[in-house]
DNA sequence: ACGACTTTGTGCAGTCGTTCACAAGCGCAT
DNA sequence: ATGCGCTTGTGAACGACTGCACAAAGTCGT
């Protein structure tokens, strides 16, 4: 069994209960407040000023309840009988988020889900700035993607400390993630995004999320499947 | 109120309970079956046979006992005293979420994010076949990737007649996502991944999941917001 | 100024998911 | 053949999340 290895590493998701709920927002609220921010990043941009519980609800895809538990987790910031203020939710819920002061992101792997990153509005945008780009094809090193010159990997510690990067977002194979994670725990970045499709072993105080693209897909594939099998047997029925 | 336009299509994740767990198995379990799919594959490529839910669970990230629960949902399949057969384990969760058939794929939309799904390993496997890439911007058509032609947008119903598509993978900006979808749906399509942020709607039968790649990011910040909060509020303390 | 209407905030109950703990079952050695 | 140790499968407790229904509270019209 080499499984019982001795490692003070943590596998992702394996949080103590306390981390999970820290400040008494649940974690499936929290995984639900970006939703709520786009939406009325829509409604910023249309002119509207303020919103009832219930038309937000239906922009985010949830219920009303739920997304008046969810905002009253943040403090009261609604005025009864008139709903809610555009402008001073997207504060709220960005403070709640973090996403007010901006955080340095460096993504690793200039592939085609590399650049899409980079040139991502959601990522650029919303209290993220993508300030460096790194690759190990030294063919690609020079070369200029959504405004930013691609460094060699070499580089990686010296390119965290130099942009002051928190954040390191992970586009490279599967093969090279563990080691360019540990390069980047070890530079000091603080939070890991994954898109590789492996899973990551890292310390506890680094957060690490895991984004598998083809996760969904599968769970597509479940929901057809079923769906199939429903209309063979309506088809049987009628 | 603009917001009670008669439609009879509903917003994705607005499904009756009854569509929510067919055939009895969660919607939670369902999400992880991939996940262990992904760690059996490993498993089977280092030519392991035999697996203990104690071992596959850490590989997978998960409580021994939740993986027990899962996968006694699709039946009897464990050895008491040895274990799971990897390769059985392979095949009855590939059945369970219908990859065993190639699914038919388009994706709409050939930017840097249509080019990764193209030649990501997860989609073109596992019982998924990207038959056909679609643009809108003539200067690409023609062009090839990842082994195929790029076709222009206004033959999006032909190709999915032609090239048996069952899914559609959307790829596109979120300003052209809602139309694509339609004629997605219109086409024929009964399954939709999309990568675009916005809201989409699509009518019930059609099964579709959005992923937004900045929602983790923005989930990350929180955790680690919480964490500069808990790191200052420790170095008080000490 | 006051009443009626609207909408928030929330206690509560139901549901769903996760974890624990243990009995049942299987293989292997003797 | 039989007993021992290991692992699965599962009933039950636990905890978390969701939706309902209503009271509190604020606004708008008169």
């Amino acid at each position: 069994m080499s499984a019982s290895r001795v490692q003070t590493l943590t596998p992702a998701g394996a949080r103590s209960p306390e981390q999970r709920r820290l400040r008494g927002i649940p974690e499936a609220t929290v995984s639900r407040l970006p939703v709520y921010l786009r939406a009325l990043t829509v409604l910023t941009e249309r002119g509207v000023r303020t919103v009832a519980s219930e038309e937000l609800a239906v922009l985010a895809g949830v219920g009303p309840a739920m997304l008046r538990k969810d905002l009253s987790l943040l403090g009261r910031h609604g005025t009864r009988g008139v709903g809610y203020d555009v402008g001073c939710l997207v504060t709220e819920i960005s403070r709640a988020l973090g996403v007010t002061q901006a955080y340095g992101v460096v993504i690793v792997g200039v592939g085609h889900l590399g650049q899409a990153l980079a040139s991502y509005a959601g990522f650029t945008g919303r209290g993220f700035a993508v300030r460096a780009l790194v690759d190990c094809d030294r063919t690609r090193v020079g070369e200029v993607v959504a405004g930013l010159r691609v460094r060699h990997l070499d580089e990686l510690e010296a390119v965290v400390a130099e942009c002051g990067v928190t954040i390191g977002v992970l586009a490279t194979p599967a093969a090279a993630a563990q080691e360019v994670c540990d390069r980047l725990v070890g530079a000091g970045v603080t939070g890991i995004l994954n898109f590789a499709p492996v899973r990551l072993l890292a310390p506890e105080l680094v957060e690490l999320r895991t984004v598998d693209l083809s996760l969904e897909l599968q769970v597509l594939a479940f929901y057809e499947q079923r769906k199939q099998s429903a209309d063979g047997a309506e088809a049987v029925r009628s």
